[in-house]
DNA sequence: CGTTACAGTTTGATCGTTCACACGTCCCGC
DNA sequence: GCGGGACGTGTGAACGATCAAACTGTAACG
């Protein structure tokens, strides 16, 4: 009787097992697997049957080891910051946890030191662990995208890459990206048709690429439909309290009318001083953030928010990966998508 | 002259390599890295020079193989359902995977089918790509400790065994959890101390193991306290807009000054019934929720919120891993740590 | 002086898979 | 009837690490 399996793990069938079990050799019931179409079809249904009887599956760390190739990407998974919404991380991951199981590939999350954007890609990479990297972090330039070129490493990225497009550099590599200038103009074109006109901007420092990209989608519709911007920009740090102090210093000395903002922490900043000033949003003032996250969407009344189709972003970056990972030919190094405006709320004037 | 890598990948220098340069075998390399003290200290001195020089890391694919250890841990990463709050998991899965570092482990994230709890399981288990898994989502019964533990996989649980515990079950496994109970007393005894005594509890079906060991807290802090709760608990489905109607439904029913949450979202549910009432969080009725979320932090005017000490749960989990991998007798199958209150404007009755 | 003890190091085998190639069988054409 | 593809399957050698055991040289002991 073979003894009741649980105190110690069960060892998983190796092919050498499935072999002698289908009376074939170890190589055959490889390709039965690998390269169906080079057995004979009765062969095949024989092997296959006793690799389905047994439960038989390859053995990851020998296939790795002779294929060099250990089917795991890593990300690395960034502290998220208490405060600052980075449940755009989780979305993203989710997707890209899923999409990459579609072509066999697994997500390997690592950390690193916060001041070091470097630190843990190169053991990674020493040790082989990982077949490519996924790049995310890339708000301020990207070294991580030049190291990992250096190291002829692949790898592709969320995140366009900012310094190469300035200089014209040549060096440049697979990304995706979300279009936030694009965002911000659907933003802001909503609220001109809401019928407001001074639309203020609350963003970021200078310094961030990615703040400085989206401004320009409001900047552009804005003077398109032939408003002056002078005076209505304003910028701050990410956090709910900068945003609700910046709301309230922009209430005060100018008349505004409708904000557009480079996050939903600001955005619900902004939410957060209408309050306090017995303003209601949307009615009266309408405030839209950027991110669509589940800030937005419990904010009361409901923030209406620049959504970025990270779905969509995990799968382009998948596919991507297949070609790098392949050394096919990449046409389009570069992929661009166009995020959308979810209206709730905060920018509509009547609501119940 | 070496060609200027880039172009292709850099091929990583193996144990051999490093032996040859230091003038040893492949073994005398290995102990130097695995068994220090077994080497001579010149000799010892030698390697480790040649290893750092050539930045040598040993291969894992093939160190797996061979000692049948990947230094992988599992964990499925759930699909975070729109609306509900589960930037939890995000903090948790950060601090996982920077205490797991310490130990030399990572995090390998999977997906499932999410109606089969122990899909995608069995795979990694079968092409052991991973040591142990890590299991997180216990809140309906445990199906996966059954499975794994039937499979002889080695794991750590992320939330007590409820099934074993009621009924005497023997067969129980190594497990972190908070206690929910003690969390929601917390949130009641506080109330009581500003004042209340119509307090309310908002929670999840009954169906739900943790919400019921949550709502005892409460139940058991009124009780304490001398407070009849007939009347006073409400359960509805763990969204905004349930948790916003059934408080409306209470407020409008019965004289309550007061509600504990089972959730953030539930809370925040409540925050929005006051805000369109025209009610003042805090000062006039009071909230607290559960996990201290992003959004209870975002939450106008702050939500007062039960925190999980997730960061301590990581280290607990990952300490117990350390025993189970090492088949080390383990004392404490199961830890529980205690949450701590977080008090926000919306459970204090003056504030500016 | 021969034996034993032991620390320090090396050698061959092994983990489970895939690669490169060799082998056998069948069938076709001349 | 025999050379030669085409096809299907089997064999040995890798991949790079660790395990187990064998091998050195030196020191200690009777």
């Amino acid at each position: 009787m073979a003894q009741p399996s649980g105190l110690h793990p069960v060892v998983p069938p190796t092919l050498a097992t499935v072999a002698e079990r289908a009376g074939v050799s170890r190589q055959t019931v490889s390709n039965a697997l690998n390269n169906p179409d080079l057995l004979r079809p009765d062969t095949l249904e024989r092997v296959l049957a006793v690799v389905e009887e047994l439960g038989y599956t390859p053995n990851r760390a020998a296939r790795q080891l002779r294929t060099r190739s250990s089917h795991l990407v890593g990300l690395r998974f960034e502290a998220a910051q208490e405060g600052t919404s980075s449940a755009l991380l989780d979305r993203f991951v989710h997707s890209l946890v899923e999409t990459s199981e579609r072509t066999g590939h697994h997500v390997l999350l690592f950390s690193g030191d916060e001041d070091d954007p470097l630190d843990g890609y190169d053991e990674l990479l020493r040790s082989t662990a990982v077949d490519a990297f996924v790049v995310t972090d890339t708000y301020a330039g990207t070294p991580q995208a030049a190291f990992l070129q250096s190291r002829g490493a692949p790898f592709v990225a969320f995140g366009r890459p900012w310094d190469g497009l300035d200089a014209g550099n040549t060096s440049d590599w697979a990304w995706v990206d979300v279009d936030g200038a694009h965002g911000s103009r659907l933003a802001t074109e909503h609220l001109l048709e809401q019928g407001h006109t001074r639309i203020a901007w609350l963003g970021w420092e200078r310094s961030s690429r990615i703040g400085q990209d989206r401004r320009s989608g409001w900047q552009a519709a804005m003077t398109a439909a032939g408003f002056d911007t002078a005076g209505l920009g304003v910028r701050t740090a990410d956090n709910v309290d900068a945003g609700r102090m910046a709301a309230h210093r922009v209430l005060d000395d100018r008349s505004v009318t409708a904000f557009v903002c480079v996050s939903d922490t600001l955005g619900i900043g902004v939410l957060h001083a209408l309050l306090e000033r017995g303003l209601v949003p949307g009615r009266e003032v309408a405030v839209v953030g950027f991110d669509d996250s589940l800030g937005a969407q419990m904010a009361w009344p409901g923030l209406s928010s620049v959504r970025q189709p990270l779905e969509r972003v995990a799968v382009e970056l998948v596919s991507l990966l297949h070609l790098v990972l392949g050394h096919k030919p990449i046409e389009e190094r570069g992929t661009m998508l166009q995020p959308t405006l979810v209206v709730r709320r905060s920018s509509c004037r009547d609501w119940a």
